[in-house]
DNA sequence: ACATTATCTTAACATATGTTAATGAAGTTA
DNA sequence: TAACTTCATTAACATATGTTAAGATAATGT
């Protein structure tokens, strides 16, 4: 697939939003790059200061922190037509808290930071398509913030199932159970727990 | 205090991150409201649809679940210079997941929905402000997830203390429990661990 | 198809946190 | 000051989740 389909399909889901005129999408086009990573390839490492952010136009990737104990905690699993980085990080040019890699075959568009500054934050159009969202991705985060305070590991998962609907068989046992907080034991446990109450994951 | 000295304030502060003309200055004040609020008054309750979005001039309030079984959950602890409302709920006018109490004396200024969507999204000025606004309490979000995930209740209030540290003394243990997912009587284990190992609360 | 590896399940046991309740400390009101 | 309320601490016990390890199942490479 050629970098000129990939951008094709991005300004056409995007009009769907917002109309970015051609002048724009011209610029836009000479000042970002395509990227095509390969399944297991890590897009950004945590420490690492990401000097683009990615929007992901195809594939599944997997935002995930190693703490000090060498544990893996998955913070997200990105779809296409989102951002698949850290804002925080690449917004305040600081290091990831966390890093990126490509769960399936993905392809990508990477925004420079120089570009992302001077052109979206100075046009009407780029600024009210990247506040829109911001706000979306706020909002997950509202979410994800009440579940992860008020849930426990059932309750969670039983969230994730009704949140990620075709990713349970996308994903491994042990991703889904890092995105909860919990073991994959303990997920085990719970996934028997809801086939004992009738639960069906082929038919959920 | 009188409105004017409460919008004087405000711009004064805001004009430290973004000029707004005194055109726009003008139009805000004649379409926000500004709202005094006692200790223990509820701004906005679970479920309510927020039909303006409050930005916190001056006080202490917090933002909190109550899930089915009754359980009270602190969301946040909004202080001076920041939204203290569902972004959330306000962006999609649905309901708030969470309500939102004045801890201390409070004073916002509330921006009404209509108004946002057509004076903030549509001068640059504004949506710039906003916009930052957006990615602070973005990054705030992606560092409260990392916390939730990863952390026990030992490390969640280390955190905590480091993250807030003159709001240790001012909040009720059984409201910083609540902020990080644990019960008060847990909380007082981890002080009591922490005073033993040396940690003095009185000079931190 | 086979061999190999990776993943998932299940069980036994360990640990952290929750629950309940009693006590003490601090702040409020009469 | 005394009585009362609210809050924090502490202890005993209950429960959910973690840890380790074994075996079963599924995925992968040759």
């Amino acid at each position: 697939m050629k970098d000129i389909e990939i951008y094709s399909v991005f300004f056409s889901n995007i009009s769907r939003i917002i109309e970015i005129p051609e002048e724009r999408r011209k610029v836009f086009i000479d000042n970002t790059t395509v990227i095509f990573m390969k399944r297991g390839e890590v897009y950004v490492r945590q420490g690492e200061i990401p000097r683009e952010l990615p929007f992901l136009c195809r594939g599944l990737m997997r935002k995930f922190y190693i703490d000090n104990e060498g544990r893996d905690f998955s913070k997200f699993f990105s779809q296409p037509n989102e951002f698949s980085g850290s804002f925080a990080a690449f917004l305040q040019q600081n290091e990831s808290l966390f890093s990126v890699e490509a769960l399936e075959d993905s392809i990508l568009i990477d925004i420079p930071y120089d570009f992302f500054r001077s052109e979206i934050h100075s046009h009407l159009c780029w600024l009210q398509l990247y506040t829109m969202s911001l706000e979306k991705f706020y909002i997950l985060k509202e979410l994800r913030e009440e579940q992860l305070l008020t849930g426990d590991g059932r309750s969670k998962y039983i969230q994730f199932l009704k949140d990620f609907p075709h990713l349970e068989k996308r994903l491994k046992q042990y991703h889904i159970a890092s995105y909860l907080g919990i073991t994959p034991v303990s997920l085990s446990r719970i996934r028997m727990e809801l086939v004992n109450e009738g639960f069906d994951f082929d038919n959920p």
